[in-house]
DNA sequence: TTGAATTTTCAAAATATTCTGAAAGTTTTC
DNA sequence: GAAAACTTTCAGAATATTTTGAAAATTCAA
């Protein structure tokens, strides 16, 4: 197999992955794009890779940066903008981390709090409702406690100690 | 506010939520439904409750089923198959980090693999693509590790000794 | 068996999401 | 300050997903 056909493959595959855990197809290609790009490009050169239009190259770079896995690099004598992505994947990683933990712990824990407020716990009906939301705001927030412990960690310690310990 | 009132906000929210994340929001809801029932409920029940189609109904029922989320309870004397959601929040949510790992990251290691075996390192930049697909293997195959940790521990070890242990 | 009760399937309709491309907006250069 | 270079926006088009509901399949009691 030819190298580029190797990349050609890896940037497919992470856009239909990506799908099946509910991310947009465009955003992962371009991120395995710049992942595998030795340097940075500018939007005309992902367009033209990826064969996809200008729009929807822009919102997704915008996308992608609000994750934090790609930062805007200006190169001096250069009026385009330019993409590289954060290449130590286990920093990627830990970003991806922080990210879910806000924008899908964070709701979760906020809900079950407002929910709770609102039920007076006088009935036996009310108590079996307010075990369920409370064993719901129990998970979510070792989730969350969880995922903040990991994504602070360094990948050294991540690969050492953790794993082992739990070996 | 009304329990009731609570209830139905509870629902609603978690199908909302739940799109937010990728997963579909009848899913969610039927799902939600059942853990706040009592009782196992029919099909018909769930139509009712939810106001959604009879297909709709039955299609999402043996998604729940597939998550190991619910299950099917075949109640003496009535020829109508009742559904019940998991009552344990703790198993529940250890069975959805079995089945996200099976479905979202043996994918990832399995393609990364078929990459590697694909390529052969003898150029340098071989050596780079071959470090950025090793790297996300060893990302991968660590959350796998530590997902699968998890999920085989008890309620009590993960809220006393677990988080205790890293704070 | 038969047929009534129930569940499952699936093509078409409804809805939601993503993508396009041209127009509008912004920045930089001269 | 005009115009060229570039980026952003967004309405409509394309695509994908979800939902419906009626028909087909299955189950079960008699």
């Amino acid at each position: 197999m030819e190298l580029q056909e190797a990349k050609d493959r890896f940037i497919h595959t992470w856009g239909t992955l990506a799908t099946q855990w509910g991310i947009n197809r465009t955003m992962s290609q371009i991120h395995a794009l710049l992942l595998l790009s030795p340097k940075s490009l500018n939007a005309d050169e992902i367009m033209e890779e990826l064969q996809i239009s200008r729009g929807n190259v822009n919102m997704n770079l915008r996308d992608l940066m609000s994750w934090g896995l790609i930062y805007k690099q200006l190169l001096p004598g250069e009026r385009k903008e330019y993409f590289q992505a954060e290449k130590d994947i286990w920093k990627a990683a830990r970003q991806i981390g922080r990210e879910r933990r806000r924008r899908e712990l964070s709701p979760i824990l906020e809900t079950m709090e407002d929910i709770k407020k609102g039920v007076s716990d006088d009935s036996p009906e009310s108590a079996d409702f307010l075990k369920v939301v409370n064993d719901i705001y129990a998970v979510a927030g070792f989730a969350d406690n969880t995922l903040d412990l990991v994504t602070k960690s360094e990948e050294s310690w991540l690969t050492s100690t953790f794993v082992k310990l739990f070996k």
